[in-house]
DNA sequence: ATTTTGTTTTAGAATAATTCTTGATCTCAA
DNA sequence: TTGAGATCAAGAATTATTCTAAAACAAAAT
């Protein structure tokens, strides 16, 4: 069962970034934090229909940019696939099941800044960490249906 | 000056992986391996183009999936943007600079792999590091134009 | 309170990268 | 050499995303 969300901390979220707080962007913000997932934009859409249907996908695709843009979501890109949004601000990567699409936060440690080497005079500003595998779950499923 | 490429090395390169040697796919693998940037297909298509006026786009995007697919070339993708392509097969990392659009490889310490905690009985068959920021030219260039 | 100004929403059109389709051509194992 | 299957090429199609323009809205100024 998800955590309820207070308005209070989404205002506070989005009026903390900047940008304009409005009906559509605290609906789209708050559709994505009431499911742990990564869901694409149009998934977000879809939820967001449920609770405003006259949302539109255009909207739901200008929210998620201003939210991104503002620092309030993340987006998150795996190759070629649509990209996917992401309310967990904490540093973190993110691993992509090839078999069922599930998509994880990645706690990372420290040591992570400290493992790879920029010629002198480079800026790093963002830092992003994908893994693609085989979830816990698909590997058991594997497993059993191969007994 | 790059180093010139021998025939027996895409050669080899390729039947090493499985698929099947052409024409257009040596060209095109040889028109990647030319030079040490991380060019588009697009950008891969014009530089092919000059050694074979007859390969079409399509044949290099078919190219470049067939030699990912196989393990000889490397697809490499930054945000939305178009997808880049890389012939360097030792496991790194990649820079991109937002001012000039350049990509540069980044070498890896072993420290990285400890660096995440998955889930028990997830398996990661390939980790993807990216950095964004500023590169060491335009940091210096913006220093000097602040002047 | 009303007007002004700039922003956001919406629907649909447009774009751009990539993939698909199909007939022609090529490769390679037999 | 030959036939089956793979690949090529050109253009059409797809898909995610962005753009356009008009209407609705919100905040600021009068
Ligand atoms: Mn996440
Ligand atoms: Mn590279
Ligand atoms: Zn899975
Ligand atoms: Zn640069």
């Amino acid at each position: 069962m998800p955590t309820p969300i207070s308005h209070e901390t989404s205002h506070e979220a989005m009026t903390r970034s900047g940008i304009r707080l409005t009906p559509q962007r605290r609906h789209v913000y708050e559709s994505l934090m009431a499911t742990p997932d990564h869901p694409t934009a149009l998934e977000v859409f879809m939820r967001a229909k449920k609770g405003m249907p006259s949302i539109s996908l255009a909207t739901v695709y200008n929210c998620l940019d201003a939210l991104t843009e503002g620092g309030v979501i993340r987006q998150v890109n795996c190759e070629r696939a649509s990209s996917r949004y992401c309310p967990n601000l904490v540093p973190h990567g993110h691993f992509f099941c090839k078999e069922c699409g599930a998509v994880f936060d990645i706690p990372l440690k420290p040591s992570l800044e400290a493992s790879w080497e920029v010629p002198s005079g480079t800026l790093v500003s963002h830092a992003e960490l994908n893994l693609r595998g085989t979830c816990g779950s698909c590997t058991q499923r594997f497993k059993t249906s191969k007994l």
